[in-house]
DNA sequence: CAGAATCCTGTGTGATACTG
DNA sequence: CAGTATCACACAGGATTCTG
């Protein structure tokens, strides 16, 4: 296993949990699908809404999603162009993987390190 | 934002998902903690429960567990040592985060990318 | 057995600039 | 607006060797 589980051109670990690691990878991966959980949204709205991110960034994990069936991109043929991503029935079941991670954060008892 | 947020010496993000990130960073960790969630694990088994991993990758998660309170470090003054590593209620927290992982991966249709 | 030390690699990411 | 292109970097991880 290299850095990260080359899916692209294999199919998926057998194990739950190596398969959200495999297609949810990286830091900024499972920030977007927090910010699609909340709707529809363009380009430039993830981008401000996840401050720090890079537009290359932003892309890559768009491109991959929608290749895994998470995120279905719909380009508007009109000036100025409009994209808009939305989840799909895939990508809306992540909500419950989120929310775990969230309940969890919030058994964390102090700002851990406390050192 | 670097490739990893610098938790060490800095306080966590305020989002839980973000916090969740934060600390289980990487694509070992979480599996580091799938095998510790079904009991006390001594350095080789988990090494040899986690096909692929180096001593040296392994060593450095725990030692981040461990300092976040996740995992609780237990060495016998024994020749040969022995040292088991085991959750701590806080790393136990995630087996509901693990499980909401393992369930969302269940619901994906094919082997993705089908093709 | 349980690592530590050393060196190296892969890749997710950042910064900047540019385009249809 | 929604990206693409290019260069460069940080860090998780791998391989190997060695030790108390």
């Amino acid at each position: 296993m290299a850095y990260t589980q080359n899916v692209t051109d294999s199919c998926l670990p057998e194990c739950g949990v190596a398969r959200f690691l495999a297609l949810l990878n990286g830091p900024w991966a499972t920030l977007v699908v927090r910010e699609l959980l909340s709707g529809t949204r363009r380009f430039t709205e993830l981008r401000d809404a996840l401050p720090g991110i890079s537009p290359h960034t932003l892309t890559n994990r768009l491109r991959q999603f929608e290749k895994y069936g998470i995120v279905v991109r719909t380009a508007y043929p009109e000036i100025p162009p409009r994209v808009e991503y939305r989840l799909t029935p895939l990508g809306e079941g992540l909500r419950d993987v989120l929310d775990a991670m969230n309940t969890w954060a919030l058994s964390i008892p102090e700002p851990v390190p406390a050192q």
